[in-house]
DNA sequence: ATTAATCTTGACCGTTCGGTCAGGTTTATT
DNA sequence: AATAAACCTGACCGAACGGTCAAGATTAAT
């Protein structure tokens, strides 16, 4: 009975969630994020993710039941982030504009929001056993659009012809690699993350090499 | 004492260890090898390995003394791979074959070997807990070697200027994303792992998207 | 044939895990 | 002020974890 939304209907005020619900909610998601993002979904643990949000641990069960529950929330999260930066490549008429956006969103998604990457790309490698539905409907949808997108451009001699499935494997590729490969990069820099300005020079470069690659520049 | 190296000098006969030993060994890294990619490392289970393996568990802390260094021998054996293949990088004078040689190469290993790839990535993703030594000394120095033959070919004119390590960034990301992100393409791929000709593809298109977009193609 | 070294294994141990729950406290409603 | 709903939490539970060990079986050395 516990957990049921249905409570939150009997009064008008309460149509939306309480404040405390609301506050408790977003500090435990908060700190899920990091813990999932450092230890992986069997590495984190429920009392880890308690102590980062300050609670304790039955608090965390109070509002989310089981772990995996909790998990999936974040991942959900993730998703719509995913999605809503995607939509930048909508933005723009002409390919090489559409695309420059679209990578330099998607770079700057993994400067600023590394872990969430890092969530994404462990779930990925276990398999996706959570999110294959999401991936095979509502990503496989978004992708078939882009594709079309990329076929006109190819038809009208826009582009250069290639595969456009291919391509934009190869842009999540290198944008996310700055965000997953983040501890090999900092190994390979000096024990230091990349700074402001050597993130910025590698956001260029990853833009130039892909747009060039695909003759989208002369 | 048991498990002592030292006991294999007594004899000459032993010098190389006993044939019991080697094939109990190599059964078990398989089985590592396999449930580590597929749980992660704490994920995996020492029960999971010695089912996989066909042993039972006690016997695996007879061969490993704790998961960690069963761990630890599988990220050498992968790291050793990964070096090797990445000397075909040295084999070619000129830059457009030396790259290519060098991408295709790290293109046949993520489709061959995509378990130990995914094994490296969730190391990375988690920090590169054990291996930050090893990624700052010997793959730091062997970057280190790349970066100047790069930069040769930049100041003699062969290839375009740009920053030699966001070049080798760009090439990992995309070879590695083929064997990490596997799931992800089966997934936008209706369900269907890459057949072999369209992994054929999706190689020539990453050599030529590359190597055209630092300007070494036409 | 005897002895020593190596290998095998079921049973067991302490710890930690995700999750539960009763009972108290705080907040909202009337 | 009284009642109900929502929130909080220390103590607890069974299961699974990595790891140990003693005792027996097999193999190698003499």
């Amino acid at each position: 009975m516990k957990n049921d939304l249905s409570k939150y209907k009997k009064t008008a005020k309460s149509v939306r969630k309480n404040q405390i619900r609301i506050n408790n909610e977003r500090r435990i998601l908060a700190a899920a994020v990091k813990i999932f993002a450092g230890y992986g979904y069997q590495g984190a643990t429920m009392r880890k993710i308690a102590e980062e949000a300050g609670l304790p641990k039955a608090n965390l069960h109070y509002y989310f039941q089981t772990k995996e529950q909790l998990y999936r929330q974040v991942l959900d999260g993730i998703f719509k982030d995913w999605l809503a930066a995607a939509n930048t490549f909508d933005e723009c008429e002409e390919p090489v504009e559409a695309l420059r956006g679209y990578i330099e969103t998607k770079m700057d998604l993994s400067r600023k929001r590394p872990l969430e990457s890092r969530i994404w790309a462990e779930e990925i490698l276990r398999g996706a056993p959570l999110i294959q539905d999401q991936l095979e409907q509502t990503l496989a949808a978004w992708l078939d659009t882009r594709v079309k997108r990329i076929t006109d451009w190819i038809n009208t001699g826009t582009i250069q012809a290639l595969n456009p499935r291919i391509l934009m494997y190869i842009i999540w590729a290198v944008t996310q690699h700055f965000a997953d490969f983040e501890s090999q990069i900092r190994a390979l820099n000096q024990q230091q993350n990349l700074s402001d300005e050597q993130f910025a020079e590698a956001k260029k470069q990853v833009v130039q090499t892909i747009l060039k690659g695909i003759g989208a520049l002369d």
